[in-house]
RNA sequence: GGAGCCGUAGCCAAGUGGUAAGGCCCCGGUCUGCAACACCGUCAUCGCCGGUUCAAAUCCGGCCGGCUCCU
């Protein structure tokens, strides 16, 4: 059985899925790009090896942050996990939506050619992919994405379908409680030493990819440079959360067929309870 | 009591007669190789009342609110 954890920050994902781990004696697997990385534990909110509570924990810590790892790399990386643990329970948790997605759904990623299109126009890009597909979905404006398409050697369109027994639970609450446990949670992670951990990442391995680009890293980054003042990384920092929060339920929302379940901070062995019994009769 | 300035969306803010720029926030969405990424969409009739005018956020009068100065 894979029962697959989603949900925004700070919902309780994390004690969820050691409780069921230990439930199911199933083994924990990390869904999560940045808790894929060695080192960054507190910006990315990574589970403290006591929490883990004697639960194998698989895919967190595997790269150092001057690595690079992508989609593909997970897909790969989720599925020979999968298979190797067969007959095991798998609880999946973590909050990278499209990681979940590619491993999976039978998404295919080909060979793929790194071809410049620096030259070219947001325009003139967005109509070599106009050619290629009429239906397109990708925005003019996004390069990035536009870019890949057309470095994509096969173009599979097919609507992705899942190829595995799976259960995805999502915990939520509020949007305005949400709010509040990032901004708390937020504040924690500076009390705990995240300009510390900062320092140190880019000490040993400079403005790697990984640090520029994660939600609390890349705020701190700025910070420690003097472009901005502490409390406003702070607030960049809890204002990115949310938005992130944001993205990530419009995906879990559309794009994989979530039960949700509110959290009860006061109570989450009922918020538990309530999980269990769904499991069960389903 | 008198004089002056100001009042445009939750916030910042442009516009001084021709039918409300822009940014942020909030909200919604897209998604097959950076995904904690990248990108898209929606969101006000201009403090209130009255007047002038074909036409007013823009001009005039009154009122309310805020700020500064004077007595």
């Amino acid at each position: 059985m894979i029962i697959c954890i989603v949900g925004p920050t700070g919902v309780g994902k994390t004690l969820l899925s050691v409780m069921l781990a230990k439930y199911y004696n199933g083994v924990v697997v990390n869904a999560d790009a940045c808790q894929i990385y060695r080192e960054l534990n507190i910006g990315s909110a990574k589970v403290k090896e006591e929490e883990k509570d004697g639960v194998e924990h698989l895919l967190f810590d595997i790269k150092d942050a001057s690595e690079e790892y992508s989609v593909a790399d997970y897909q790969k990386d989720l599925r020979d996990i999968l298979n190797k643990y067969q007959d095991r329970n798998i609880i999946l948790v973590g909050g990278t939506g499209l990681y979940i997605k590619a491993g999976l759904f039978d998404y295919r990623f080909s060979a793929i050619r790194k071809k410049d299109y620096s030259k070219y126009s947001n325009e003139e890009l967005y109509k070599k992919c106009l050619k290629r597909d009429k239906n397109l979905q990708i925005d003019q404006n996004n390069r990035r994405r536009l870019e890949n398409y057309l470095n994509r050697i096969d173009k599979n369109t097919q609507k992705p379908i899942l190829l595995y027994d799976v259960k995805f639970i999502g915990l939520t609450t509020e949007r305005d409680n949400l709010y509040e446990i990032i901004n708390k949670r937020v504040d924690k992670m500076f009390k705990e030493g995240l300009v510390q951990e900062v320092d140190d990442l880019l000490k040993k391995y400079g403005e790697v990819n990984i640090l520029k680009r994660a939600i609390g890293y890349k705020e701190v980054i700025e910070y420690l440079k003097g472009k901005i003042s502490l409390e406003e990384c702070q607030e960049l920092i809890k204002k990115n959360t949310r938005h992130y929060a944001k993205r990530q339920y419009t995906w879990f929302n559309n794009q994989m067929p979530v039960k949700w379940f509110n959290t009860n901070f006061n109570n989450f062995e009922e918020t538990y309870n309530n999980i269990i019994n769904y499991l069960k009769s389903n």
